[in-house]
DNA sequence: TATTTTACCGCAATCGTTTGCATAGTTTTT
DNA sequence: AAAAACTATGCAAACGATTGCGGTAAAATA
């Protein structure tokens, strides 16, 4: 049993005034009087009126919604931080569309163009890990739609970003494996063609230079599922000695070199020190509990979130990008804790 | 820089036609000729035309948008669902609208407002845990959006649901437990109004008396968090005897009573035996690995999702309300294993 | 040749809301 | 008392796409 929705219109028609009274009143126009207002958000509250979202969005040429893209929500920490942008868009009234580019280049370009159909007031982007090309993210820019990057930002795209310190926690990361007594540690890095693959590996270079460390080529390789990293273990037993440490780009990779000691009976962080990256629920009820960094992904959801708004809300164009950094912290577990051993 | 969107009537204003025209033309309708539906492809092409959805939306009084009402998103399960929906969706040409209830009954009813605002073609939700009345799902009803429910119904709604086989998963657990040995199962079950609670319940009453063992009232409790379980394991310790297997309504409780237990010294599966359910990607890795059942919810939600678009597109109201249920797998891993111990 | 059919296309209204401008009535100012 | 100013409201045109209803010209038929 359809029940026609209650407009504008049908308040009107109730109260015997005009359409553009009622919509005044309803936004609490002082033009309007004082009694009036009270008659139409009675009528409204009877009627149960709910405004029709979409036409107005037809006709402030914008909605209400903000778009999210993001590589994989069953990510934990991705869930997390759209938890941190839902909290906030719920609060201020937005409402958030949330497309999953599965790390594929071209349905990321498909879900901007979604977004930009949906007449979105912003967008928040987590670049997946096979774009290189950025063309269609410029596409947004000249639709004039705000964006801002969150956690992986395109390189060299001048735009709003809440991003980790990644060069920093991963210097922090290998510095604590150092401070451990390591020496020969390897790194399992991610794509380089983005900055947080990039930027770990820098924090991971730096901190071993800054020991008087001198790193090996062969010390780093690109791997940053579970299986790359199992194989990428078992690859370095047979081809070269297997380090005394193992820093990985996030903390599945870290659980699948894990895996790969334990079957090698290497002991964990005896023989062989393991820390990942990013905090994942299961770092800390995995066995031994991980080492890694917690990257406050609800916080980062929250701050570019804000950010998002704040652009939205503002007039003036050609303000400066800002870049905001949340600082990872540094989580100690019984990986990396040579001293319990 | 911001360029004005390109519309129907840029592209028809380029080839002298009218706007109905290129409408027209867009979809393919042979009603127009096909050197204009020729032309009308290649501007829309050159300029780069993206159909507004929102206008469309408004004249259709529906948009291609399916709204997805969840718990919580950083719940493993439920983003594997999300998934699901997604993909489903998007390879249909729809975009999915997220909101999360928090588990809080007002903030579910906020959200189907919102979705209804924005002219959601259809909705799909798993109710919070503290939803009791279901006014505002009857709300959606009246609208004429079709709903379907996915893994928690509202118990009473004749309406489409995607549900698991909890009362039989849970059974399959329980015997699994009791042909362990384990004769004195507690179980930690969730809220009570939600089918999905009272269904695992049923279902570890049944394996009980199956198996000719008497249900004692203080072996069930609602525990259905890591810290209630925690604490609950505390008190069974001190208040009566530790049991020899806790069922648990879900892994992150089922890890919480195992932290407990660990803390107590107590050996699992040896001294007390520990089954989850949910299969979250943790049980996989905990120590020792939780046996548990998986819910698939990537499935889960790809059933919904065919369901509710189904709904979408079938004129005939009336049509009676289907029930799926998907099987659930049970995972026998070492918190239940007595042969290894 | 007159008439009907067919193929293509345009007019204009519509979806629900917003908003610049006009207008009627009332009050204040000169 | 006339002019000015203000108050409260209505008119009508947008926003962009869709669609029922017609209309025109060409082709087919009588």
């Amino acid at each position: 049993m359809k029940t026609a929705p209650v407009t504008i219109k049908d308040i009107a028609r109730q109260l015997k005034i005009s359409p553009s009274t009622v919509s005044r009143a309803l936004k609490n126009n002082p033009e309007i009087s004082l009694e009036t207002r009270q008659h139409v958000a009675e009528v409204a509250a009877r009627l149960d009126y709910r405004p029709n979202i979409v036409a107005r969005g037809l006709k402030q040429r914008q909605s209400a919604t903000i778009g999210v893209i993001i590589p994989e929500i069953v990510h934990y920490f991705f869930s997390q931080v759209i938890s941190g942008i839902e909290e906030v868009a719920y609060n201020e009234g937005y409402t958030v569309m949330i497309c999953q580019s599965n790390e594929k280049s071209d349905r990321e370009a498909n879900n901007v163009r979604t977004l930009l159909a949906h007449q979105v007031a912003g967008i928040l982007v987590s670049v997946s890990k096979e774009t290189a090309g950025f063309s269609h993210l410029e596409e947004v820019d000249k639709n004039g739609v705000p964006l801002v990057f969150f956690d992986r930002a395109a390189p060299g795209m001048a735009k709003d970003q809440v991003i980790n310190d990644n060069r920093e926690s991963a210097c922090r990361v290998t510095r604590h494996l150092i401070q451990q007594g390591c020496s020969r540690i390897v790194h399992f890095a991610g794509p380089q063609n983005l900055s947080i693959g990039k930027e770990r590996k820098e924090g991971y270079l730096h901190a071993l230079s800054e020991a008087g460390i001198a790193f090996r080529e062969e010390w780093c390789t690109v791997a940053d599922t579970f299986d790359k990293a199992y194989q990428e273990v078992m690859r370095l037993h047979q081809v070269l000695n297997l380090p005394d440490a193992i820093f990985c780009n996030n903390d599945l990779t870290a659980l699948g070199a894990m895996k790969a000691l334990r079957q090698l009976g290497v002991a964990i962080p005896g023989e062989v020190a393991v820390a990942g990256f990013s905090n994942g629920i299961f770092s800390e009820i995995s066995d031994p509990s991980l080492t890694t960094v917690d990257q406050h992904g609800y916080d980062m959801g929250v701050q570019a979130t804000r950010l998002l708004l704040k652009r939205i809300n503002s007039q003036k164009e050609g303000e400066p990008p800002v870049t905001m950094v949340v600082r990872g912290d540094l989580i100690i577990r019984d990986t990396s804790s040579r001293g319990s051993v």
